[in-house]
DNA sequence: TTCTTGTTTTGATATGGATCAAATGTGCAG
DNA sequence: CTGCACATTTGATCCATATCAAAACAAGAA
């Protein structure tokens, strides 16, 4: 067998083995494949997921105004969602990884709220909504994990809205690693070593910061002992002691 | 018949006329009585709706941390809703008023994320949930347009990001009149007066400033002639010109 | 009525984070 | 390799808003 062939063999083998981890570890799987289901109906959901789609980075997987019809679940890769305003200020809204479902933002009035950007390459499955809607009136499991995916989506904002209005720089950027660390956890990575996918200005916008807040923060913290930060690489040194910013707060 | 007797029974009409002007007006009236429904589906809705709730002034429809069964549709009244942090320190996620929904942020996690509690005495209709996911599998109308009420909670809340994170505080208390007026317009009261149902305090805490500050705001605007404050009541003089400030942000 | 308690306004001052600026580092294209 | 565009760090200064303080005001209880 020629070597490009075999590489090629291998390179679609290690594909597939990462699909299969992706969905394994999804937190979207119950859209995708519920457990407790009848043979029928999960040939049923085999019809719900039915579009791979890949973004680049820099590309948007949708935009604001445009035409809302599907939910994105995210198989790989990490995403910002932004809001631009008329005269040119943005504001990132929310960082979405693999196992994360995008979209959401645009049933209520049938065109997407915000751009979605991929922040390294990605892909994601399309899930036509009306698909969805359909099925989850059948699977009343589906249904309710939807459910619970939007709910949690506003309670996610709310949090936000706490950070941005109650707390001061360096509790925010540490609550904002902190959240990292326990998602990037929950989806089998480590929680103490990673890489930033966004820049500093994307923190900060994210924060209601300028970058050079955000940097001085990682700086300060660095010193500290709290983490160790070069670049987009950070390692969570000491995260009871950022826990204790986070919620100690200079009384 | 004797005059109280007269008084008791002009004050029940009117109380019934006002729950039905209510209901008329209501957003969420597709929920309780969406239109084109069979007469068996109509019944089922009837048994959707079953209990109604007063709350009154400064007592909490809910609480965080207590079990979620229910979402609510406000009839009359206004709630705030809040979410406290161990240290004590809070934060106002949202305003809530007649014909809105209360309540979602329990679906999640099946118990409460934050406190609605009333500014006002108020009146609620309770939506048992599980109930409410039933009849949305059968009545597609209902599901269709509980899930937009998801979906523009987030929308809001992503809006509020913005205010929090990009705009300063004449930005801030400027939009949140402007919103105010949009909401009232919405249900039939006058867009350019009304009572303020919060303190300073809340709308601060809501806007991320400190109370001083919001009274500062609304003295300014009132000295330029854009409003007229007198305590809670507000008059809008100049719509245009509180929209410029809002979106005209010292470029 | 008066007292009490909470809300709002306004002024004086302090400060956290923004802004301005410049140097350094990084990665990619040629 | 060089050159360029962009991201990051760090320092110096400024300013919008917080903080502190006190007086005025409003609403309810006794």
């Amino acid at each position: 067998m020629a070597r490009a062939e075999l590489l090629r063999q291998q390179s679609t083998h290690l594909v597939l083995a990462e699909l299969k981890a992706a969905c394994a570890n999804c937190n979207v799987r119950e859209i995708c494949q519920p457990g407790g289901l009848s043979p029928e109906e999960l040939d049923q959901l085999d019809t719900l997921v039915n579009v791979r789609r890949k973004v680049k980075r820099g590309d948007a997987l949708y935009r604001a105004g445009e035409k809302f019809d599907s939910v994105y679940a995210i198989r790989s890769g990490f995403f910002k969602s932004r809001v631009t305003y008329e005269d040119g200020r943005d504001q990132v809204t929310g960082f979405s990884m693999a196992g994360e479902l995008l979209g959401l933002d645009g049933i209520g009035h049938g065109t997407h709220h915000c751009d979605a950007v991929a922040l390294e390459d990605s892909e994601v499955c399309s899930i036509p909504y009306a698909r969805l809607e359909e099925l989850s009136r059948e699977i009343s499991s589906l249904q309710r994990h939807f459910h619970q995916i939007m709910s949690r989506e506003i309670v996610r904002e709310s949090g936000v809205m706490m950070l941005l209005g109650a707390m001061r720089a360096e509790e925010r950027i540490a609550a904002f690693l902190l959240n990292l660390s326990q998602r990037l956890s929950a989806r089998g990575y480590s929680p103490t070593e990673f890489h930033l996918r966004m820049t500093r200005e994307e923190i900060g916008s994210y924060l209601g910061l300028k970058l050079e807040t955000v940097s001085r923060a990682f700086s300060r913290f660095d010193k500290d002992g709290l983490i160790e930060v070069e670049q987009k690489f950070v390692r969570l040194k000491n995260i009871a002691g950022l826990k204790e910013i986070y919620a100690h707060h200079v009384s």
